[in-house]
RNA sequence: GCGCCCGUAGCUCAGCUGGAUAGAGCAUCAGACUUCGAAUCUGAGGGUCGGGAGUUCGAAUCUCUCCGGGCGCGCCA
């Protein structure tokens, strides 16, 4: 038996259990239970649970559902927990619970406290998380920031549901784009010594966020790199310039409590690790471990040498026939091969990206999460196919697509000319609104619906804006705790709550709410599994409205609702106790999500 | 042309991996403050779940096919 204090199975877990057993005893060893489920019921006069058994097994028992489900239902009223079993339409069983249940689940969330809702389905195993990973050219946008936001958020739930998560951001630096960073760097640094760059030109990043950049590259080489060549230039300014930029984006992220805990650089795998200045070993030649994945790739038959077809669409003007280097995606679910070398020669990014997801796998990591922007959606069979041969089909890869956020003021369209480079930032986003209204609002959908983010709206303080909503509840909560403290009706000792006589809560507004809390452990895992964050800003939501609804009926209507009733410390405390489970959850649910839980918002 | 995502109330969106009479918020209308915080709550109206076919005890959910919108389609990441 498990301790009172241990997070066990839920409550709807264990029913679940019963409910197989049961099922197991009437059909033998040999039928799949797997299928049965035990859920809440549309409508509560059906009772407190429902379960789908006798439909889902009656075509492998040979019978009818409801015959099958009375034979269910006979071995359920023996259960303990069970007060009556009733089946309806095509062979629910309705399941409605023992009186004591309901105590015992509202006890479970104040002896587990902050740990109520954790489960272990995870087992421990090892998950690699992977988000934003934007270039480091330019500051982050507010697309970037839902990709993160969503990224970190399933990190926590994952952490929740038992599984062993790390948080990874791929650095992009070894491209083209990463050159074209460093050549503007250099124009900013000419400025900085005093020379008149004009225009910026076509092509080069036009922000002023590379003047700081300039400005330090004349400050610490004067005008030493003026003097070399390009190819000499050009990798202490792209160095110069991505950590500056890396620096920026960490910041970014930071304020929106977001730390990745690995930043993976993607030239690490092209020139090898850093060498270490304070080794004792001499430096090892730099690994080429792209070429050396290709290699691996090529000896098992997944590289070729060989001709694409020309592409369907786009400017065929520059398209050039040629014999490339190609991955043999198709074998793996992919729509056409794909090239692995450039004509200059250097890596596609799909080929270290290749290697990186090779990486992955290699430090233990056989389910991997890929956050990404709606726009690489084409790349998606691709990188599937790529970390199927790489793990010899071992490895599990879900990539989640974040579509486009459009940034809105009051319903109008916020201009952008990215031309200009003068978009608004993530930062700027983040410093008007707040952190929490920013991580809520982009949570309180799903990944794969576009986002209209308007940024007058999510700092309304009203019920339209449900991350005040949800705080509100919290915060409300929290002021029926000083109240009573006030009034002298708050037990100085915490664990009386626990110990409060938790039957007198018979209200169905009250027991509506211990149900709510009950299945909180079940949304959890649920959403763990199914990778969906939204499900967790959806249940607190409802969890919020639950509460304003029982604590508005303890108006003039029926004062004898009111969390504290000054004559009956007894009722007080077995409320205050439910207050404790409300605020309890709210509190678990937000943290999870990166949001605060306030104790007043005044 | 091909691939992926989306289409649910006037608007913005949920719908718990196939369950019972499809739900919230906004907006509209009608109500509740000498309150433990009205940043709240109660009620009403509002639907061929884009259309059609199929799979089965049962479909918003799975399959197919159209319609409509978004993204993508060597040598950008």
């Amino acid at each position: 038996m498990l301790g009172p204090s241990t997070p066990g199975p839920h409550l709807f877990a264990e029913m679940q259990a019963r409910v197989r057993d049961a099922a197991g005893a009437v059909l033998g060893s040999g039928a799949d239970l797997t299928r049965i489920v035990v859920e809440p019921p549309r409508d509560a006069s059906h009772g407190d649970m429902a379960t789908n058994a006798a439909m889902v097994l009656a075509k492998d028992a040979g019978q009818k559902p409801r015959d099958l489900a009375e034979a269910i239902a006979e071995k359920l009223r023996a259960d303990a927990k069970i007060e009556k079993v009733d089946i309806a339409g095509p062979g629910f069983i309705n399941l409605t619970l023992k009186g004591e249940v309901w105590p015992d689940a509202l006890r479970a969330v104040l002896e587990q406290g902050k740990t109520y809702g954790r489960g272990t389905v995870g087992a421990g195993k090892k998950v690699n998380v992977e988000y934003v990973s934007a270039n480091p050219t330019g500051p982050l946008h507010v697309g970037h920031g839902r990709g993160a936001v969503f990224g970190d958020a399933l990190s926590s739930l994952l952490v929740a549901a038992g599984f062993d998560v790390t948080r990874e951001y791929y650095i992009n630096d070894a491209g083209a784009q990463v050159d074209v960073l460093a050549r503007s760097a250099f124009l900013r640094y000419r400025e900085a010594l005093g020379e008149d760059i004009g225009d910026i030109p076509e092509g080069l990043y036009p922000g002023d966020y590379l003047k700081e950049c300039g400005a330090e590259l004349a400050a610490d080489y004067g005008d030493k790199l003026k003097a070399m060549p390009e190819a000499e230039w050009l990798p202490i300014v792209r160095r110069r310039a991505t950590d500056m930029m890396m620096a920026e984006i960490r910041n970014d992220l930071a304020r929106l409590r977001i730390v990745p805990e690995v930043f993976f650089s993607e030239r690490s795998l092209i020139e090898g690790e850093e060498p270490d200045p304070f080794a004792s070993e001499p430096p090892r030649p730099p690994a080429d471990v792209v070429a050396e994945t290709i290699a691996a790739l090529r000896t098992a038959g997944h590289v070729y040498e060989g001709r694409l077809p020309p592409p369907k669409s786009g400017n065929l003007e520059d398209w050039e026939d040629r014999e490339q280097t190609l991955f043999r995606s198709t074998d793996f679910g992919d729509d056409v091969d794909r090239p692995l070398l450039k004509s200059d020669g250097s890596y596609t990014y799909f080929a270290t990206d290749i290697a990186y997801h090779k990486s992955k796998f290699d430090r233990g990591f056989a389910d991997m999460i890929y956050v990404w922007g709606a726009d690489h959606g084409g790349y998606v069979k691709r990188m599937q196919a790529a970390v199927k041969a790489v793990s010899g089909g071992k490895g599990q890869l879900d990539i989640k697509l974040v579509q486009l956020v459009r940034l809105l003021r009051n319903g109008e369209p916020v201009k952008m000319s990215k031309r200009a480079g003068d978009y608004i930032t993530l930062r700027e986003v983040v410093d008007e609104v707040g952190k929490d209204a920013v991580r809520f609002d982009m949570l309180y959908r799903k990944n794969d619906a576009v986002l209209d983010f308007d940024l007058a709206k999510v700092i309304e303080q009203s019920k339209d804006n449900p991350v005040f909503y949800v705080q509100y509840g919290h915060a409300r909560g929290k002021s029926i705790f000083r109240t009573a403290a006030d009034q002298g009706l708050l037990p100085a000792d915490p664990a009386a709550l626990r110990k409060a006589d938790l039957a007198r809560l018979t209200d169905p507004g009250e027991l509506s709410i211990i149900r709510k809390l009950a299945l909180y452990p079940r949304m959890l895992e649920a959403a763990a599994l199914a990778h969906e964050p939204h499900r967790v800003a959806f249940y607190l939501y409802e969890l919020a409205s639950e509460f304003h609804a029982q604590w508005t009926r303890g108006g003039k209507e029926s004062p004898h609702l009111r969390f504290i009733i000054q004559d009956d410390p007894q009722t007080t405390v077995a409320r205050l106790a439910l207050v404790q489970g409300i605020v309890t959850v709210l509190a678990c649910g937000l943290d999870l999500l990166g949001v605060e839980a306030p104790d007043e918002m005044r």
